[in-house]
DNA sequence: ATTTTATGCACACTGAGTGCCAGAAGCCAA
DNA sequence: TTGGCTTCTGGCACTCAGTGTGCATAAAAT
């Protein structure tokens, strides 16, 4: 599959890196669409027909780790996760997303700033969005099976996951994608798991007026961990 | 050339309906993808630029309301709605798009067809409704810029509320678009606005054992009242 | 009646995306 | 090495979406 990785003397990249350096260099410099597939071809040094057998649009070119970052994302979703509750589970996905745009920060920033200017990849941007916000409402729809209204509630808690998840990044990445981008993240999908944790995590303690305080404090210890063990 | 029609009667529609009308039975016969621009016109009567002169892209002619309905939300948005929780009102401002689904059945049910089978009109639906959340999320910036978390909780609860309106119109249209979609929309959307009431709403009474029950009916009448006097 | 304005139309052009075929480059057996 | 087999790449021609421009016609304004 791969091109020949001899341990000898392959330096050069493959053609669908060179591409994707070709076209951002462009993109950052005249514009996107002041840069045709003919340029980007150009400059990489490849047949224009080879650009279209790596990216199937002139938008995928912006979004190159789009696949592997779906495909992780559905990976960590069909692990094992008994035990925690499936929104935790959900926001876990996400950041497994966060993580892969913080591992290269500066294309992310760079791609950041191109989705802004450009109204055709903001819509790309939106559509990918929505595969990962459609792939968490497939995993929550199972989970939430059980409940009533778990239909709605797995579609909600998904766009709400996501909204997060983007709503940090974006933070993340208005400051210049230095610094932890978890940092950012996590206080917003921290949010989301509060406000969507079922009542049947909760505990209410009710207690005669006058019980000694080492007797309460006892109860709600082992209240606290029955709510761990169990569900 | 020929379009002298007797000056008298114009009751012939005007040319965007023609084109929308030509659009979809195009569509809905042979499929989106199979269908030219120069077909539409042809069927419609008109010039091949008459119709960019309408609709600037391809899959705009299947949102041709789209607009107007982006407008109607702002305006209900710009409306006063002082003393009422932000959140019910995103939820009133989803209730207004839905409306306007609800008021064309058959045409937001042959659309719904339509977007479901075409990756392209999927996408373009996408980023429509993506501006729907962005207007939501606006306003909830504003009305959430208290809080300490507000611009998270604002950009969270857009999406929920465009998530909880999509599902029960998918519901509304999956059903065959018959009934009313309010009674699919509705139980989505008050789903929404109880999991992010704040928890300024609720009320938390504690009597001392032994209190009478009447004592304890009327705490709660007053403190409900408060409640709903105090915002 | 003539100028202004608006609107639809025809024509030509750019550029994205596709189908097809030819050639180059690995791979395996003989 | 040779010869077939597969895979990858490039070139060419084509379709079609979308744009810029200029012209024709009808209504409106003067």
């Amino acid at each position: 599959m791969n091109k020949t990785e001899e341990p000898g003397t392959d330096d050069r990249p493959p053609i669908r890196d060179l591409l994707v350096s070709a076209a951002f260099e462009l993109f950052t410099e005249r514009g996107y669409e002041n840069t045709t597939i003919d340029d980007i071809v150009r400059l990489a040094g490849v047949g224009r027909r080879s650009f279209f057998r790596y990216f199937p649009t002139k938008e995928d070119v912006v979004f190159p780790d789009h696949e592997h970052a779906l495909a992780e994302m559905v990976a960590y979703l069909q692990a094992d996760h008994s035990g925690q509750d499936p929104v935790t589970t959900a926001c876990g996905a996400a950041r497994v997303v966060m993580r892969m745009y913080a591992e290269n920060p500066t294309f992310s920033a760079r791609r950041y700033a191109l989705t802004r200017r450009v109204p055709a990849l903001k819509t790309y941007e939106i559509s990918v969005v929505w595969q990962y916000e459609r792939t968490l409402a497939a995993y929550l729809g199972r989970s939430f099976s059980h409940l009533p209204d778990g239909g709605v509630r797995a579609y909600t808690v998904a766009a709400a996951v996501v909204a997060a998840h983007n709503y940090g990044l974006r933070t993340w990445l208005r400051s210049g994608a230095t610094g932890d981008a978890a940092a950012s993240v996590d206080p917003a999908l921290d949010m989301v798991r509060r406000t969507f944790h079922e009542p049947e995590d909760a505990v209410v303690l009710i207690a005669r007026t006058g019980t000694p305080l080492w007797q309460v404090v006892q109860k709600v210890e082992t209240a606290l961990k029955q709510d761990n063990s169990g569900s």
